[in-house]
DNA sequence: GTCTATACATCGATAGAC
DNA sequence: GTCTATCGATGTATAGAC
């Protein structure tokens, strides 16, 4: 066994240490947001020592950033399946229906995408890094491929693809934050079909299938 | 002089130390957001002892929602100039333009517009209560009044009313959060001026005018 | 009503044993 | 490397003088 070499075993050990850390950090600073969270609790939460958090992470900051460096480059860095190049090629009120569908799907089940964006909004002040990074590794790259699509299909005929993308993209996290993050479905109800009905109307309204 | 009177000067010192602890307790929410905010910095910013906020709003927690009642209620119920009648009588184009124009400027230059966005955004997990009061006083009345308008001009022969204020709203909100709140305005540049155009030509495409 | 002074818990961060 | 124990600072909240 591998584990009986010492030195394996040693690295091994404290990665996954690290890996806790960083499970736990991540769980209550999602939950907590930054300064409602304590060191105390990422060390209970993770299942080790509060000296074992700061020997790995130096401090509550440098924690608080690996935490969403990791958020920010990994976990929500999807491009919300846009990458896909096969769906591409498409009509263009299928694929928008389908994108739209897919973000709003996304964003509405998944309650920790909605956590991770009340820090990155919530944070942006005291962290504009976070903010930044962010922009840099999740919208930039979503506005960058949705553009490249707009602009691959001259038939959308659309004048300004650039700012085209932002009403899509702006309509799509305006509904969610109004409905799912600020508790609005009951009192501003709308549904999602509507809204993606709506849009992929406004944008393909030239098209000579309409 | 009034003052002469020891019943209505009571009156009066007390009143003025509630609003001072108010205001004091806004600057300083609406910079570090609740749980970074202590006491003593609200105290030390309205001018009185710690005590004496205590006396007044019993604990953080009820002080905190004093504050953001306010805002929601009074300092941000604007309904962005929407509320005068006449400009609901001219062009659709020209008040589709005015509208954003106006929306983009009130967000994009106030600062404290942005931080109490943040707030709502931000502790909406922790403050369910909060955000139901900024969806019941902000946003609600302002999708109404451009739902109204765009319902009153069946010129724009818009299919679903409802669904088109949420993308022009959603287009936006989406706007400033990137470009201010987020600070990607170098990052992910666009000018506000494309915005509204693109906009107000996709939601008035069909007029006889274009 | 308002203050100073203080109680008591928890915070971030570290020392020292193992 | 990881733990327990603890430091000093700071947090919320209150008691008691005036």
């Amino acid at each position: 066994m591998t584990n009986s070499d010492p030195q394996i075993s040693e690295r091994t050990k404290s990665e996954v240490k690290t890996e806790a850390i960083l499970k736990g950090a991540m769980k209550e600073f999602l939950k907590n947001g930054y300064a409602a969270t304590s060191m105390d609790k990422v060390a209970k939460s993770a299942g080790v020592s509060k000296a074992t958090v700061y020997s790995h992470f130096g401090d509550k900051e440098k924690l608080f950033n690996a935490v969403m460096q990791d958020l920010v480059k990994d976990k929500f860095q999807t491009v919300m399946g846009l990458e896909k190049p096969q769906s591409l090629e498409q009509d263009p009120q299928v694929v928008l229906s389908a994108m739209a569908t897919k973000m709003l799907a996304d964003a509405e089940c998944d309650r920790s995408r909605q956590d991770f964006m009340r820090i990155i909004i919530g944070e942006s002040g005291r962290f504009p890094e976070l903010a930044k990074a962010y922009i840099n590794h999740v919208a930039k790259p979503s506005i960058e491929i949705l553009t490249k699509y707009f602009k691959s299909h001259p038939a959308l005929e659309l004048a300004d693809p650039e700012a085209t993308v932002r009403v899509m993209m702006g309509t799509m996290v305006y509904f969610v934050i109004l409905q799912e993050m600020l508790h609005g479905k009951d009192i501003v109800p709308l549904e999602s079909e509507r809204l993606i009905k709506t849009l992929t109307y406004l944008i393909t309204i030239e098209l000579p299938q309409l």
